[in-house]
Parts: C-alpha cells; structure tokens; sequence
DNA sequence: TCCAATCTGTAACGACCACTACACAAAGCC
DNA sequence: GGCTTTGTGTAGTGGTCGTTACAGATTGGA
C-alpha cells in the first residue's frame, strides 16, 4: 500500500489541498493556473503531479474537499434536521454564514463554478427529496409541489452564493434568506 | 468624419459584434480566445483589432450591445411600468422568457460574468430607487425596507439565471418568478 | 554501506495565448 | 493612370499555459 521507502513528501498534503481548494474557490477553474497553484503552495510543479495528478483531478480533489468541509452543512441539515422546512431553514441561514466568512472567498465554490452542474443538481434533488418525504407522511399539505420549492431554494442559494461574491454583508444574506422562506407553505396542522 | 478612401472593409461589423457578443455570453471573456472569435465570424485578428480595438475593448463593446438589445428589457421595465411591483413583475417574468430563449446562451451574460460587478450592482440601485419612490408617495407602506426588497429581486434574478444556464426551463423559471413575487409587500390601499 | 525507491528543483517541452509587422489588395481623389 | 488611404491575409512576435525529462537528494531495507 503506503511506499516504505524513498524520500518523504516534503510538505503537508493536507495543508496544500486546502490552498489549492481555496484558490480554486476564490478564481475558480480556468483561471487558476498551475503557476499560481506553485506559487502560493510552494510545491513545485512535479511535486504537485506527483501528489495529485493533472490539473483536473486536482480540481476534482479540491471539489471533494470542499464538500467534505466548507460546502458539507448542506448535506447536514437535510441529515440531521427532522423536516424539509427546518432543514432548509437551516442551509439559508448557514449559508449567509459561510458565504461571509472572513479570510475565506465569498461565495460557495460548487455554485460559482459552471463545470460542477452534476453536485448543483444532486443538491436541489436531495432537498426536493425530504420535501417530497413531508408531503407523502403529511408534515406538508398535499398540494405541495416539490419540485417547484426545491427548484426556488436552489435558485435563492445561488442568488446568495452570486451577492456574496459581489460583496454582499452578511446581514444582507440573512435578509435574502428570511424572505425566501417567508414563501414556506404552512404545515398541515 | 467618417473615412472617404480606402478600401471598404469585408464584414458587417454589427453581425460580427453580435456573434461576438454571443460567443462571450456563452463561454465567458477568458474561456473566449481570440481564436475563437476569428473562427466563428470568419474575421482575422488584423481586422477584428482594428475595428474594434483588443479583446477587453471588445468585450466592452459586446456587453453594451447585450445591455442594448437582450438585456434591455430590464430598463424597459423600469422605465416604462408605473410602480416597483409591476416592473419587478415584468422584469421577472421577462427574465424567465429572455433566459430561455432558444437559438441563445442560456441566462444573462451580465450576471453570468465575474469581472461585470459595476453593471449589475448598478440594476439592484435602479430598483432600488424604483421601490424607494413608491415608497415615498405611498404607494408602498412606509415601513417598507427598500434595500432589502431590492437586494432579495437581485438574489432571484441571479438565481434565474444561473439555473437557466444549467439547462432549467422557461416553465421552472416562471415558477421562480411567481414564488418570489409573493412575497412583495401588499400596496397601500 | 550499497541499493532501490521515492521525492525535489531546474529547466525545459510543445501548444496555445493576445497581439502585430508586413506586404498586398481595393477603394476614392487628382 | 498615379497617389493616398484603409482593410485583408499570412505569418509571425514574445509570453504563458499545462505538463514533464532529468539529475540530484533523501529515505528505508538488505
């Protein structure tokens, strides 16, 4: 499995895919060179391909660590919040967060950048999903059109995701947030 | 003037301005090469330069002209409806229509382009100012957030857009448009 | 201690980038 | 028909792109 012998990596790879992730978040795919990636690293060039391979599997790399990181309290709320409208309570309001944090691109990296259509789409399945869920046990009224709800959340965090990047203050994100969900069908009683 | 001598030149450039602009609509300013654009107009680098200056001027040029013919209708709106509530309704609903037109990049090329955070913040201000009248002669309550109205109009927009560039239909965009138009505030009676 | 294996730094590779020098073609004016 | 002016086509410019060949450094095993 592991090499037992030969010299050591020479840098964490760990603490370089972070920068990669951040790089690519921040100037997205295209316009991240391999130069750019050395120089803030400070991996040179076979060191890099040695570690990751090709730019594009570095980018996929970075794409997965995202999700597993900064990009996962998505995939926690729908997990862990009992109904679809808690859960999505929860990822506008995370959202404003994290597309605000300091020291960190604004934004949300899956949405900013126009390759990754395939992780847009599984989201907005994944929440029309656990809406469909409270319709068919009753937590939402029968009327209820999933698709079309989850079709207005997915176009709200990305609206979201495009303020951050133009700047946008957190408050205004919260904002953006509260009214969307202002539209939330009542639940059944 | 206007040259009296010298050889005519071989393209009409408006036509050559308008593929320009769709091929940048399309791709995005750096994923668009020079190459490119010679290709799909049939124009050589000599002549595309000297009719339009180098590529960030162009692009310039191509923008303009989107804002003047496909992306207009925003300032139609604005300018032609009597209230905030009916040139968001028209802008919305124009939006879904404009964003997925056939035979045409998909979305808008404003919101879809990084490097164009001028024009767009620009749009929300234009809103913005169009709510904050009504609000003033009482056409809107007085306790109306302007801002705040305003910035949610530009999160949906953005979220049209960067759904219609993943391929959503006009059906699923007009959805976006009604869902959010529900929650504009109820007029003074 | 010598070897095989792995990583690193230098320095390049061909391909493409935006852009243009230059010679020639086509237009109006005399 | 000259002359000037402007556009066109060819064929490049230097620079950056992603990627890698190669030689030297560093490691553990024998």
């Amino acid at each position: 499995m592991s090499a037992v012998v030969g010299r050591k990596r020479g840098f964490d790879r760990d603490d370089v895919l972070d920068q990669v992730t951040r790089a690519f978040w921040r100037d997205g795919y295209q316009a991240t060179s391999v130069a750019d990636l050395t120089a803030t690293t400070g991996v040179n060039p076979p060191s890099l391909y040695a570690a990751f391979g090709d730019k594009q599997a570095l980018f996929a790399e970075a794409v997965a660590r995202y999700q597993q990181t900064y990009g996962a309290f998505t995939a926690r709320a729908l997990d862990e919040e009992p109904t679809a409208r808690h859960a999505v309570e929860r990822i506008l309001t995370e959202a404003a967060i994290e597309y605000t944090t300091p020291d960190r691109p604004k934004g949300c990296l899956i949405l900013s950048a126009p390759e990754l259509t395939g992780p847009r789409d599984q989201a907005r399945q994944a929440v029309e999903a656990k809406i469909r869920h409270d319709v068919a046990t009753g937590v939402l009224p029968s009327g209820t059109d999933a698709h079309r709800l989850a079709v207005f959340v997915a176009a709200t965090v990305r609206g979201m995701s495009s303020l951050a990047r133009d700047g946008a203050t957190r408050a205004e994100l919260h904002d953006v947030a509260r009214t969307a969900l202002s539209v939330w069908p009542a639940p059944v009683p």
